[in-house]
RNA sequence: GGGCGCGUAGCUCAGUUGGUUAGAGCGCACGGUUCACAUCCGUGAGGUCAGGGGUUCAAGUCCCUUCGCGCCCA
């Protein structure tokens, strides 16, 4: 049943009209340059991207966002995700959720050291050469001088943040969170120090997590050389990286390789070191690979280190933290590591050891920031067993606790998670959480406190140091949902605001980060940190590649911006992709959706300058009795459409939403509504009124639905519309009132659902299209208006209704239009069948009948393939099969294919053959 | 080695409880100064949905398999 579309004017209850631009005539096209960053400013202004915006009983609906690093510079990763997560937080806040973005930046510790340590080298000085103190100050300083440069981007998207609880995950809350997180984890047992083999970066002097290091194919040599064995005889070993020779600890063979059983146990010399290490067993090695036997080098490969730990080798490393070659390499020592490994293999080949060097594809470890290589190097680290807490990450999904989108992610994340290991969090840095111990130089404990302690908690000795190491910026970052609101104090926000809602982020960092908070959220707050994990795929170039800066295939976001406007590429990255799948970025499809807001902003434009046409008077009593046909279609399509994007939004289908609802809009309300709407309005009295309030109804409605996608281009229009309504004084706009703006204005309900007129309008519709496409076949000039007959059958009333709108869409000659129940086919005609609906177009000297009559013929036996089709279908298990309301489909669709062929039929009998 | 994804129109991509003539944008062809928009309007051409097999009344959609491309983990 239709719903009141009656309004009340509510023009005087209007507060907050200056959007920082006088209202004046729409300009021709919609100038995005001109309004982007005014209304950003406004919305700010007015307070409406706080949750505060809503009243203090409304259900909080919460995001944090991914923090980008502070050195950043806008990427389409960061567009992607202001997209996304704006669009969740506009439709949550039009909801009347109290709707909750809060935003900040990571201090991304490798990343901001590096740029200041270039500032320190252009000045001539040093990072060592300054000390620490002076350095961190420098940083500071930098950060407060760049720091907002990010930040100032993502508003430039239309980012609704609310800024004022904006954070930084140095701030002091939140290095209170880091400190009281490591403390509590500590004393859990779950950090310790260990020497372990980790990923160190020689450039960058640290070690950094596994995760962080990349692996690439690159082309290299496999070194196949003989290995001395005392007591004489040779055991050939394969290497891709020969100056570890010097660290050998061990040769291993395959316990069951028949071709070195004799060996196992007997010694081996280091060739030019001459050290002598034993020949074992190991399942480890591949009989296929090489020789079939391995050096076993465990201070300088992770898999040599488990075979090490397995047989309980010597570890030995031969470099340095920079690289080079210590001591340990003897004749080597001081060299760097490609140079050692020259001047080894020419002294091998000089003693005979050599046998050959083959091309060979490696993998290369390199550093994910900076690319150099990693080497693997045993060193003094701080590590947290994340084993329980993984588990419970586990748990938390598994249970549906916390779900996945899309679904499949859930695989990756359980592969991760079961198969996890330890994760090394101390970083040689100064920029970043330094961690909180501090040792004794008198009793050696070491004190573990959230405060700076002045002296050993153990012997109370003053002559404690702290630990120079900082943490790895992901510590912190993994903290973020709770930490960000106030944790480990239990804030307001805190209170309110967590858990928070969805997490939504690139499947890239789902390890590094993602995963991360899951597990430290179980730990300290006995909770889930979110209830969805939202993940975005990776934006590419047109070609699908991966942007970067070396092919120099990157597009700025700011330049498309300054180009196409932010609305359009934010619908751009919305629409054009699926959930979870990379998309390739087409900058036509940009520039198309730029037209789209200008469709938007031109649709207004036709709907304002049609308020004088319309008198208050005419207002109906009851407007749902004078809706016409098309009235009713359209606002029965705006219901469908407003359903049917509900429907997807919240299964996060947001990209097909927005093409729905795209569609809706272009196709639907401004190619036909609008057309039939021009001839409703000439009618004048009430028939003009009601089709005004139609018109402005579904516009606003769908301005409404796509605000979360396009919020700029939307806001302005939808001013414009409110405010042509308001001043007309005609009660025209949405029952409710207008809202101040439509950022806070309702989201949108089905108003009207009436099937039948909806269909009565699609028949309308058919036969206006099957016009148009007879006139362009047949040439007739656009400007000419033609004559036709009708015969409309149980349709006449409907026909008759429509006979202006077929005047003017399908171009017929009003004096010339016979509408009639059944009609005598002129002679010289074109005959269209619509089912119970056929049309005769008699174009005078125009048409052939021979090829009237081939043409028909044509039609004939096309609709004989259909109905031979769905004959045998419907005669088939089908009917029996397949659900009553599928079978009925197709036997109206049949009904009305063989009502058309005996329209065809009886025509061409009268054309004789 | 283990896991995951992709392959649909010339190009970039949609198509989610399987429903029977597969869609969009751009491009292409033809035609348009209709009082919102040429950032536009009308009409049209263009697809063995990578190949093969299976389940089903019904498969682009579910299952198996082959080929090609990509990603993650080890």
């Amino acid at each position: 049943m239709a719903r009141a579309l009656f309004i009340f004017s509510t023009s005087n209850c209007i507060s907050i009209r200056d959007t920082g631009k006088p209202m004046t005539e729409m300009p021709k096209a919609y100038d995005f340059r001109g309004t982007e960053e005014r209304l950003y400013e406004w919305w700010e202004d007015n307070g409406w991207f706080k949750p505060e915006a809503r009243p203090a009983d409304a259900k909080p609906f919460v995001i944090s966002i991914p923090p980008p690093n502070v050195t950043g510079e806008l990427h389409m990763g960061h567009a992607m995700f202001v997209a996304l997560e704006d669009l969740m937080i506009r439709r949550a806040r039009m909801q009347g959720r109290a709707a909750l973005w809060v935003p900040g930046v990571d201090h991304a510790g490798i990343a901001t050291q590096l740029q200041v340590e270039k500032l320190l080298r252009e000045e001539g000085t040093s990072r060592v050469e300054v000390g620490r103190d002076e350095f961190l100050r420098r940083t500071w300083a930098w950060k407060e001088k760049y720091g907002n440069h990010i930040t100032r981007q993502l508003r430039r998207l239309g980012a609704s943040c609310d800024w004022d609880r904006e954070r930084f995950t140095m701030d002091d809350g939140l290095s209170a969170a880091v400190r009281e997180a490591f403390v509590r984890l500590y004393r859990m047992g779950l950090i310790y120090q260990g020497e372990y083999l980790v990923n160190w970066s020689p450039g960058l002097q640290t070690a950094v997590s596994d995760i962080e290091v990349e692996y690439s194919e690159e082309q290299g040599l496999l070194y196949y050389f003989q290995y001395p064995i005392v007591g004489g005889g040779f055991l050939p070993v394969a290497t891709t990286r020969p100056e570890t020779i010097l660290a050998d600890t061990a040769v291993a063979v395959h316990p069951s390789d028949s071709r070195y059983e004799d060996v196992i146990g007997r010694t081996a010399l280091v060739p030019i070191l001459n050290r002598e290490i034993p020949i074992i067993a190991d399942e480890y090695v591949e009989m296929a690979f090489g020789t079939g036997a391995l050096k076993v080098t465990p201070g300088h490969d992770p898999n040599d280190y488990e075979i090490g730990n397995r047989h309980k080798l010597e570890v030995i490393s031969v470099m340095n933290k920079d690289a080079t070659m210590n001591e340990a390499a003897g004749p080597y020592a001081g060299l760097d590591r490609f140079e050692a490994r020259r001047r080894l293999w020419s002294d091998m080949e000089a003693a005979g050891l050599t046998i050959k060097a083959e091309p060979y594809t490696l993998k290369v470890p390199r550093s994910q920031r900076g690319g150099e290589i990693v080497e693997p190097m045993i060193s003094k680290q701080w590590f947290v067993n994340v084993k329980p807490m993984a588990d419970m990450a586990l748990e938390s999904v598994h249970s549906g606790r916390i779900a996945i989108v899309p679904e499949h992610f859930t695989k990756t994340w359980d592969n991760w998670l079961t198969n996890i290991r330890p994760w090394c969090i101390s970083r040689q840095l100064w920029w970043g959480h330094r961690i909180p111990v501090w040792s004794c130089a008198a009793c050696g404990h070491q004190t573990v406190t959230t405060y700076d302690p002045t002296s050993c908690e153990r012997c109370g000795s003053a002559s404690i140091t702290q630990d120079p190491d900082v943490l790895d910026t992901w510590f912190s970052s993994g903290l973020w949902p709770f930490s960000t609101l106030g944790w480990p104090e239990q804030t307001p926000d805190l209170t309110r605001f967590y858990p928070t809602d969805v997490l939504e982020t690139g499947y890239d960092i789902l390890f590094f980060w993602v995963a991360r908070m899951v597990m430290t959220a179980a730990l300290f707050t006995n909770d889930i940190p979110f209830h969805t994990i939202y993940l975005h795929g990776l934006v590419r170039d047109e070609l699908g590649r991966k942007m970067s800066k070396t092919t120099g295939n990157v597009t700025d976001p700011i330049d498309v911006i300054q180009d196409f406007g932010a609305d359009a590429l934010r619908f751009t990255l919305l629409t054009s992709g699926s959930p979870g799948n990379d998309l390739n970025l087409s900058l036509d499809r940009v520039e198309s959706n730029r037209n789209f807001g200008n469709k938007l902003w031109n649709a207004a434009r036709f709907v304002i300058r049609n308020f004088d046409r319309a008198k208050e008077n005419d207002k109906p009593t009851d407007l749902n009795a004078v809706l016409s046909t098309a009235d009713k279609w359209i606002l029965t399509r705006l219901a469908d459409s407003v359903a049917t994007a509900d429907r997807l939004m919240d299964g996060y289908l947001f990209g097909e939403a927005g093409r729905q609802v795209y569609d809706f809009m272009w196709n639907d309300y401004a190619d036909w509504y609008l057309e039939v709407a021009k001839v409703q309005m000439s009618a004048g009295g009430q028939r003009a009124w009601a089709t005004l309030q139609v018109l402005v109804t579904v516009l606003d409605h769908t301005l409404r639905l796509l605000h979360p996608y396009i919020p700029y281009v939307t806001e302005e229009t939808w001013q414009h519309v409110r405010s042509a309504a308001v001043e007309s004084g005609l009660s025209i706009g949405p029952a409710e009132g207008w809202a101040d703006a439509l950022i806070v204005a309702d989201w949108p309900k089905p108003i009207l659902n009436d099937a039948a007129g909806a269909s009565d309008f699609e028949l309308t519709r058919e036969l206006i299209r099957r016009i148009r496409n007879v006139r362009a076949e047949q040439g007739v000039a656009p400007a000419r208006y033609i004559p036709a007959i009708i015969a409309a059958g149980e349709k006449l009333d409907l026909v008759e209704s429509q006979r202006p709108v077929l005047v003017a869409l399908a171009r017929l000659d009003d004096a010339e239009l016979t509408i009639a129940k059944t009609a005598n086919p002129p002679a010289q005609a074109i005959t269209l069948a619509l089912g119970q609906i056929t049309c005769y177009l008699p174009l005078t000297g125009m048409v052939d009948l021979t090829a009237e009559r081939e043409r028909l013929e044509k039609e004939d036996a096309e609709l004989g393939i259909q109905i031979e089709r769905l004959t045998t279908l419907l005669n088939g298990p089908f009917a029996g099969k397949a659900p009553a309301a599928v079978v009925q489909k197709e036997r109206e669709k049949l009904t009305g294919l063989e009502a058309g062929r005996r329209e065809i039929r009886d025509r061409l009998q009268s054309l004789g053959s």
